[in-house]
DNA sequence: AATATTTTTAATCGTTTGATTAATTTTTTA
DNA sequence: TAAAAAATTAATCAAACGATTAAAAATATT
């Protein structure tokens, strides 16, 4: 049976994978040591590898995570068939930026580890699919049919749109230093691009 | 005097930052072995602390020069008093598109790198005086003052051009992932932003 | 309560890694 | 050409690191 010290949150299998999370999203895996990870979740190093056998399979545990928290938040917005096209974008934006605030490192995170390798990372989440069979892709596909927005290539409303969120958190560190913001002004900068970045897009589209 | 092996880039403390810069740009500072390098280089291992002392002090020099390289080739663009603000933005993204396609690795690169100690690495580097007292920055100012453009913040200005000219880069692996696209595909995708990014920004300011 | 199982710890192993040393080769100087 | 200096190499060191082991503590089972 279960006692009470060893449900959920509390777990020691759970305080060591939270940890993880925290250092690795940090650091990046080479950078982080085994026993950073032990030393964050307060346990004996030897704990780590009892519960999950390797740093490297940690690791991929904690990524396939992220990447299905990062995508998987984005999936119910946009595969929303009772919101329009319009509205789905400026739930997008919100919704992003809310969550990168919550994990401000993990766009960069996701960004610098996949380049190592990228398909056996990304094959464990089928992002693919989220993206390109999504409503959203459809009702981007008839407003260009309808004519409502230019002829334009999916991939580069994506890209852009997709940047203009989670750009500025990637360059956060350079842009607080060539620009001398402090971390509130950057969060009131960021906040402001919530409403912003809807109207850029389509500024864009059209 | 100097030999004729010894001069340039065939001299072996060229070969050793050369093959730093390779490996650095790739792996990150943590992921980077001393002896990577010395076999990319084709050289012993000790000479790369012969000439470099150590592997903190090398991947400094890289990082100084690689900021140097990334930032300075800008400035000549920016701060080109005969070019109008319009042109500024035509040649920047093309001139920047061109930089990266030669060098892809370099944005995730400085990203990744700054994050762990921004001051430090950036105050060898002058990029603040680069960006915010370029004659780019006065005639984004002047065309505001003269109604041209809208009311509108430089740094989410900024962040948004350099955004979309960076970020396909940074997400290149996400991007080929979850698309399918070919590396040749990817190319022509980004050929096609150095004139796309202009109109998008121009439309984005009106 | 006695036994079995699971969890946790301290100590340590083997490898990798950055760096050094001492010897050798090559180049420069005199 | 001989001596000095610089460049290069093989061998090795010490610290860091991921991982394991064997014993101890805590928990569960009977």
């Amino acid at each position: 049976m279960d006692s009470f010290k060893n449900t959920a949150d509390s777990s020691t299998e759970e305080k060591i994978k939270a940890a993880a999370r925290t250092v690795f999203h940090k650091k990046g895996f080479a950078a982080s040591r085994t026993r950073d990870i032990a030393e964050e979740a307060g346990i004996n190093l030897a704990l780590l590898n009892y519960y999950f056998r390797s740093k490297e399979k940690l690791f991929v545990l904690v990524m396939i995570e992220t990447l299905t928290e990062f995508f998987g938040s984005v999936s119910v917005i946009i595969n929303n068939p009772e919101t329009t096209f319009e509205e789905k974008i400026e739930q997008f934006a919100a919704g992003y930026i809310d969550l990168i605030f919550r994990e401000p490192d993990i766009p960069l995170f996701i960004m610098s580890e996949i380049r190592n390798n990228p398909e056996q990372l990304l094959q464990k989440v089928d992002i693919r699919n989220t993206v390109f069979n999504s409503v959203f892709m459809q009702q981007f596909t008839e407003a260009m049919q309808q004519g409502k927005i230019k002829d334009q290539n999916f991939l580069h409303f994506m890209m852009n749109f997709v940047g203009l969120i989670v750009f500025p958190f990637i360059g956060k560190p350079l842009l607080k230093a060539i620009s001398g913001l402090t971390e509130e002004q950057f969060n009131m900068l960021i906040e402001e691009r919530k409403k912003l970045i809807p109207v850029w897009i389509k500024a864009m589209m059209n």
